[in-house]
RNA sequence: GGAGCAGUAGUUAAGUCGGUUAUAACGCCGGCCUGUCACGCCGGAGGCCGAGGGUUCGAGUCCCUUCUGCUCCGCCA
């Protein structure tokens, strides 16, 4: 529509004026039939049949249609003509029930309508650049460019809202349960360990920087210390890395530690809060403890630390099974590993042709198959296999006539990735996946380094506060790569939704943390002094866990993407398409902060 | 840092082997219409085919470069 149009409508414009709405558009029944109704919101649609004009007239809560008739208000209704699609409007009028056979069981408020008998235009709108409906998609560049339009579409509407009603129960229950909600601060120090971070120059330390936190760890850590005993925070972290379907740079956690506990007592109370969620935000009773395995048995089953068990197809080690077998590529590998796939002898040829691109992915170079027909093995394999190697395999993974065998072999993490993840994706194609079903897996006895090649040294698995099981304590001067730490991760079908740890609480359990992992006494100092002190002035044995906000809500709600919980997310390339952040600044905010751009990279 | 997919009217998409004036639906504008509800009917406007370069008599279509969005690998204690 033109600008014109918009601006010629504005002249009917008017002020509120004392009128205020009685009922929201998704409230009014039958039984509110005569009722004197003032609703306000926006025009969804209009069909003027030139005589008696109808608008659906829409809020958050859902759509009222209220009617402009000629008899009934002649002035209401001729004016009623302006109306277009995301006009602001508020009117005055009377419920009442639809004419026989005209009801519209579709709408919740379809037994009903408004005649108006007074109207207000109250704001005027040009054409949106795409429907605000649920059942047209627009492109995403799109949605997030006008993204408080997309926002009005009732499906984004109702994903904040779950969003809210989450963070409720969050607070009601851990408030029960005695915990104080603490705030944090934003601007902190860089710690070396972890995410890449997020940097805020100090213009009164010109050449310091502060850090946006990547999570409240240590100041949480430190309120234990303090003896605030049982801390929660919904609390915003920053990581300065590359995004994801699941992962934005800024996301919210909910954050918590408790003091004088151990890993069972922390569980117990994460399924207390799951389990409210699932209560207040689904009306589900969820029946914990949750089932629980070790970080090994994960990996060696399933080939991931996060598996999702609503369904079959574990991983098979046939590594022995194949130790001397005349395929080399078998015979040498480190790990072997076979994934049955029932019935799937009817994949076809293309169809396995997508499976293998698919693993290259991790690193595979092909992916090995066998069909099990009536007489024979169908496979480009088949001929390197020994009547002793087929005996192991098929007894190994219970095979039956119409099964299909996929083989992984090279080394273990490329074999457990490519199969481990060909597994979901192989599921989701197949459909054998139940809907509605929420299979909950604590993981459990994580390694607590692993070897950074690039780094030529140990690094944390979960973080570096983490402690190690008692009785693995020595491991850490001797072998690090054995020892277990006492972390622990909540999984949902197939998505790491929360983790945590009992930490390190003494000074010297974390002395011999920060030499495991290379640093000496001093940089250990310069970089966690604070932390080591504060673990020596008295700290409690302690412990907690995060779970991530954006991705529970994500999957409370059943969206694709984080990005459709989150009311503001960021772009791939982590730049906002509404304000365009980030964006440059003036050379007078730079010469404040003292710093200097390179000539390639002067924007304003 | 790397791989893949996508970008054509306001929107969503079609566009065959490189060939006339680039289609459709919805939306928009105008007209008609008193029971519609994704109202209906008639008419109309609307295009830098993401951008730049190349091949060609001729490019939405082929090639190169580049930008943007999405998915993934690396990365994410």
């Amino acid at each position: 529509m033109s600008q014109d149009i918009q601006q010629d409508h504005n002249r009917f414009l008017k002020a509120l004026d004392g009128w205020r709405r009685s009922h929201n558009c998704g409230r009014l029944r039958a039984e509110d039939n005569g009722a004197e109704v003032c609703l306000m919101g926006w025009a969804q649609h209009r069909r003027d049949h030139g005589g008696l004009i109808f608008v659906d007239l829409r809020d958050r809560y859902g759509l009222t249609q209220v009617v402009f008739s000629p008899e009934a208000a002649p002035e209401a209704h001729a004016e009623a003509h302006i109306l277009r699609s995301e006009y602001v409007l508020a009117v005055k009028g009377r419920v009442r029930p639809r004419p026989e056979g005209m009801t519209n069981p579709a709408m919740n408020t379809g037994e009903i309508e408004v005649l108006v008998h007074e109207w207000k235009l109250l704001g005027t709108s040009k054409t949106p650049p795409f429907p605000i409906e649920d059942r047209t998609e627009a492109g995403e560049n799109l949605r997030l460019q006008w993204r408080y339009l997309d926002l009005r579409r009732p499906r984004m509407a109702k994903n904040l809202e779950l969003r809210h009603t989450t963070a409720r129960a969050v607070r009601n229950y851990l408030d029960e349960q005695g915990f104080l909600e603490i705030e944090t601060p934003f601007l902190t120090r860089s710690t070396p360990e972890g995410a890449r971070d997020f940097l805020v120059p100090s213009r009164l330390n010109p050449g310091d920087f502060y850090a946006l936190p990547q999570s409240p760890q240590i100041f949480k850590q430190l309120l234990m210390v303090a003896g605030l005993d049982r801390y929660f925070q919904i609390a915003r972290c920053f990581r300065d890395e590359d995004l994801r379907a699941d992962r934005q740079p800024e996301f919210t956690q909910i954050d918590l530690e408790m003091s004088f506990v151990d890993e069972e007592r922390v569980m117990e109370l994460a399924e207390g809060l799951v389990a409210r969620i699932w209560e207040d935000v689904l009306g589900i009773k969820l029946a914990p403890p949750f089932a629980r395995m070790s970080y090994d048995e994960a990996m060696s089953r399933w080939g991931v630390d996060k598996p999702d068990t609503r369904f079959g197809m574990e991983l098979v080690d046939v590594t022995a099974a194949v130790r001397s077998s005349a395929f080399n590529l078998f015979a040498k590998a480190e790990l072997v590993k076979a994934m049955k796939v029932e019935g799937g002898e009817s994949l076809s040829r293309k169809d396995i042709d997508d499976y293998t691109e698919f693993v290259k992915i991790y690193g595979a170079q092909g992916l090995a198959w066998i069909k099990i027909r009536e007489n024979e093995w169908q496979s480009p394999i088949a001929k390197f296999l020994s009547e002793g190697e087929r005996a192991a395999i098929a007894q190994a993974l219970d095979l039956r006539v119409g099964d299909l065998v996929f083989f992984q072999a090279g080394a273990a993490d490329m074999v457990n990735a490519a199969l481990g993840n060909l597994r979901v994706h192989l599921a989701e194609k197949l459909g054998l996946i139940p809907e509605g079903q929420f299979n909950f897996l604590w993981v459990t006895d994580f390694p607590l380094f692993e070897y950074d090649a690039e780094e030529q040294r140990y690094v944390a698995c979960h973080h570096p506060f983490t402690s190690p099981r008692a009785q693995d304590a020595e491991l850490l001067r001797t072998t690090p790569e054995r020892a277990k730490a006492r972390a622990y991760d909540l999984v949902l079908n197939g998505s790491e939704i929360g983790g945590g740890s009992i930490r390190n609480h003494t000074a010297e359990g974390q002395r011999a943390m920060f030499s495991a992992l290379g640093f000496d006494a001093e940089e250990a100092e310069s970089r966690f002094g604070f932390l080591i002190q504060a673990l020596e002035q008295g700290a409690p044995p302690h412990g907690g866990i995060a779970f991530g906000l954006d991705r529970l809500t994500m999957l409370l709600a059943g969206a694709q993407s984080i990005r459709d919980v989150i009311a503001f997310p960021k772009t791939q390339k982590a730049s906002c398409l509404m304000t365009q952040a980030p964006a440059g600044v003036s050379a007078k905010q730079l010469r404040e902060l003292g710093l200097r751009l390179r000539e390639t990279e002067k924007k304003a």
